[in-house]
DNA sequence: AATCGATCTCAAAACGCTTTGGTTCAACGC
DNA sequence: GCGTTGAACCAAAGCGTTTTGAGATCGATT
């Protein structure tokens, strides 16, 4: 069922059907109802195609979501920020437009992405400090926000992020009250600038009591199960092994808890832990009573919030860049306790 | 820069300079290369949208993922799949389009999705027995590869997927073999096919020893690691407990061998335990050796083969249905050993 | 009665490409 | 020398919409 059709089927011009299905004002009310009536009841729907060429918008939305080349990882965290993003844009009638490329070849696929016409805005993830795909965004016109954000950037762009600074502060913080002294840092990739960024919080907490920071209670990996599990046993092998932990994400915990509770230690009396809970949707840290305590900040609601600064971006272009900061909960859970009394 | 300014630049009609970069004969090698070299340096790229108007075809590819609207859920698997669809669209250059949905308004959506013209073709995830996507798209004649299986089909369609049934039918000859006898199913939800196959395996396997199935043993989840867990305990707590599990996913593993050690036993010795294992790049079952005896069959492998059987049939819609089994592989790591001594 | 606004409708151009059905020109065969 | 062929190119139609710029109708106003 085409315009053309539903037109001469209503003896109508297809400018007229078009301007009633569209909500133009210069048609007449008995008419208009029945363009609509007739519409519904034959099924009549616009070829997206068609529409695009002639407004000149996509009414897409891209995410070119980056797979390392050099391990191959898919970021756990992407699907519930998709399905988060994804509701908002079903909602106002976007597609989603994905493209998976590995990360070296980014800044040729926005291109391709911009000058084609696919989409009328992009989502950019995992941002680096000095990212150069922030200038090259602003640089072809093409609306972005940032999930994340990216110090030394030149100018001005839209950004959602998570306090993650103050997200460790106050996790360590709240296990340097505890007693801890020790406490251990594992935390995601340091190329990232949220790790970075956790980092600070966790080094600001522990210089506010006079505490040093210890390289050898710092570790820094892509944050899997593994990586955790590894590193919490080279922590504990230490000739003064940490108290306590903080882990940058759920799966990175359940590593963690692995290795401290494999050495026959229990969590939250002879070793304390505090992750950055994502709130995944597959990965609920307990039911009805939080099985670790947490920093918490739902990813999902990120890609939501997300989506709707783009869509807002494109529906008005000269509007400013816009930022938005998300603060993470702090939840007890039953991880942590008191610092052990020395022996 | 459009079609036309760049044949006007080189002094030639738009008709020569889309033929030529389309690789059509008629057109003097000569012309052809100095049309190309233009392209490429005035970096023309042709309006995606324009060229599916005119040729009808939407070099796009969707995936329709379905949110339960009862839990919420995101898929974990998800992600992997996405990437290895995605390598392949990407290669072939072709966009995927992501629609997240409420699972109970999918056929509306994918009806939507055909006539706004949108995709030239679907994958169809999470099938149930008697699937009505099925019978759906065969009637509105827009290509699709089921990734599962649905029983009750009246007519062929295309799939791949895992043969659940016989990995889980070896897994569970394996604990047999090992002297266990009272083993668990920690399964997924069994509205689902794939999660039905696999109950078949297991069953199939202990009747051929003449083990009836008990139905205390046999739990049916949402496949997350606090349904393990929870699973895990409420089996350790039968009066005759299991002496092996067999669980549907690496998450709900971990729940289980978080169950299975919170009691002081120790897996692979007083418990065994098989996964089975989507080999997700964020979850790899251990590094060099694997953590868990699993089977297992990359998900990820699975989006790639899925992704080109599509891309296959859009090519070709002459071609009769496709179908592809991929089999599990059995993987022996450290959570598996001979049934306990009867004490 | 003629003019004027409103109100409603429409024909045709435009969006940027592909494709159909040519045309032109040189080489070739007889 | 004339028709035929083939190579190389092109003008224009078409894809399914939106949008521009007018036209038609009709009651109200001069």
């Amino acid at each position: 069922m085409k315009l053309k059709e539903l037109s001469s089927h209503l003896g109508l011009s297809p400018t007229t059907v078009s301007r009633a299905l569209n909500g133009y004002p210069e048609v007449n009310k008995a008419t208009r109802e029945r363009v609509v009536a007739a519409a519904k009841k034959l099924n009549y729907r616009p070829n997206a195609r068609a529409i695009q060429l002639a407004t000149g918008r996509a009414m897409a939305v891209g995410t070119l979501f980056p797979v390392s080349t050099r391990n191959d990882i898919v970021n756990p965290i992407f699907a519930d920020f998709i399905a988060g993003a994804g509701e908002v844009y079903s909602r106002n009638d976007y597609d989603m437009v994905l493209s998976i490329v590995p990360d070296d070849t980014e800044e040729q696929n926005y291109r391709s992405l911009k000058s084609k016409g696919t989409v009328d805005g992009v989502i950019v993830h995992g941002p680096r400090n000095n990212d150069p795909r922030i200038a090259f965004l602003t640089e072809i016109g093409l609306p972005f926000v940032v999930h994340g954000r990216s110090e030394g950037a030149n100018a001005d762009y839209s950004w959602l992020d998570v306090n993650n600074l103050r997200a460790f502060q106050r996790a360590t913080d709240f296990l340097l009250d505890l007693g801890h002294t020790r406490i251990s840092l594992v935390n995601g990739l340091e190329s990232l600038n949220f790790a970075i960024r956790r980092r600070e919080g966790y080094c600001t907490a522990l210089a506010m009591r006079g505490i040093g920071a210890d390289l050898a209670l710092m570790a820094s990996e892509e944050m899997t199960e593994f990586s955790g599990f590894r590193a919490g046993n080279r922590m504990l092998d230490l000739s003064v092994p940490p108290t306590a932990f903080l882990a940058s994400s759920m799966l990175s915990g359940m590593g963690l808890r692995r290795a401290i509770e494999g050495r026959g230690l229990r969590l939250g009396r002879d070793v304390s832990l505090i992750i950055f809970d994502d709130d995944l949707s597959y990965l609920r840290n307990g039911e009805d009573v939080p099985i670790f305590t947490s920093t918490r900040s739902s990813v999902r609601e990120a890609g939501r919030q997300a989506a709707q600064m783009l869509l807002d971006m494109i529906a008005d272009p000269a509007m400013p860049p816009q930022h938005r900061l998300l603060e993470a909960e702090l939840i007890i859970g039953q991880s942590t306790g008191p610092a052990p009394a020395k022996s």
